[in-house]
DNA sequence: ATGCATGAGGT
DNA sequence: CCTCATGCATA
């Protein structure tokens, strides 16, 4: 009675609604890099702060924290520029029911979690202004022997050869195996930029691209929306989803380039559309707030999630998603410490 | 361009 | 409950 998911990667038969609502282009900013340093946005907090914010962060801080330096943790996986040896083309053979369409196994890295490096010592005189300026890291890799998320590529799997101690140098020799090629940072990042600055050329919006996909009949891509497409020229989505997607929206760009030349009479206009989602809007206390305790403790236990969801007057569920998507944004592209 | 949310797949 | 890929709604 409400599965009604109005858009779905696989358009079997949907209205893909959309509509020209922005300008071809606009604004441009190359400079979106809120960047996962070490703490940046945490960094005007640090003279700031307010204090009963902080105690109150610290003091729950320090109770999760001990709690959890005794139980093992389970880091997530991490990206890592890595090496394949094969040529397998690693993403291609996408086809998904559903929303998963592109994703790229990976790998585990005999990492460690520096986060976690906060452990024992830490908490016995929690000092949030130390730990503030101090996160030390964040885009760093945990690791995790597991790849999840697997679904399209098990077959074009890569054989990552992680060598620790000596990291390939990249783009210092010429003779890369092909997926390398794929997965080099640089080479994302340059493709991004020219892929936006073509598409700009072509007059065609980042909804519009979104929506065009689902035309390409790319078994298991259907169409994503502007913001993915703006993530992607922002470089703002993490390493393996670039690498993902870099592929269909590149035969997109040949497609339309190509589609251009020739004619340019295709319009596939549907229309249709409705749903209403309320985005609730954390206030900038509350933000605060949540920065001072992730800072301490990026994953903190359902307790502590309820406790500082009832200090804040936030719904628990509220803070989980928070915490969630913080984590998230850390692990993003864009220098996210990996080079 | 980005904040908060959903859901699949995994533990 | 997490991670990840994605998206709606919005600034």
């Amino acid at each position: 009675m409400m599965s009604m998911n109005s858009k779905q990667p696989f358009s079997m038969h949907h209205p893909i609604l959309h509509e020209p609502k922005y300008a071809p282009i606009h604004t441009s900013s190359e400079a979106i890099r809120r960047a996962c340093l070490p703490g940046p946005q945490l960094q005007g907090n640090i003279f700031g702060f307010d204090e009963s914010l902080l105690r109150g962060a610290e003091a729950l801080a320090a109770v999760d924290i001990v709690s959890q330096k005794t139980h093992p943790f389970k880091p997530d996986a991490t990206y890592h520029t890595m090496s394949s040896v094969s040529c397998t083309p690693t993403s291609s053979s996408v086809h998904l029911p559903h929303h998963s369409v592109l994703t790229t196994h990976h790998s585990h890295h005999p990492h460690h979690q520096p986060s976690q490096g906060l452990d024992g010592d830490l908490l016995d005189h929690l000092n949030p202004a130390l730990t503030l300026g101090g996160v030390p890291d964040v885009g760093s890799a945990p690791s995790h022997p597991h790849a999840h998320m697997s679904a399209i590529n098990h077959m074009a799997h890569h054989t990552q050869s992680m060598n620790l101690s000596h990291n390939h140098v990249l783009a210092t020799h010429t003779a890369m195996s092909c997926s390398e090629n794929e997965t080099d940072p640089r080479e994302l990042e340059s493709f991004a930029e020219r892929f936006k600055q073509r598409r700009i050329k072509l007059g065609v919006t980042q909804a519009d691209v979104g929506s065009a996909l689902a035309n390409l009949k790319i078994p298991g891509v259907g169409c994503l929306s502007q913001s993915t497409i703006c993530r992607f020229e922002s470089l703002t989505l993490s390493h393996n989803n670039m690498v993902a997607l870099k592929p269909i929206l590149e035969a997109w760009l040949e497609e339309a380039e190509r589609a251009q030349r020739e004619k340019m009479t295709k319009p596939e206009i549907f229309t249709g559309g409705d749903k209403k989602r309320k985005r609730t809007s954390i206030a900038a206390p509350e933000k605060r707030s949540l920065e001072a305790y992730f800072a301490v403790q990026p994953r903190p236990s359902s307790e502590k999630i309820a406790a500082i969801a009832e200090k804040l007057d936030l719904k628990k569920n509220v803070v989980r998603v928070w915490f969630c998507n913080q984590r998230q944004k850390q692990k993003r592209m864009k220098f996210s410490a990996t080079y």
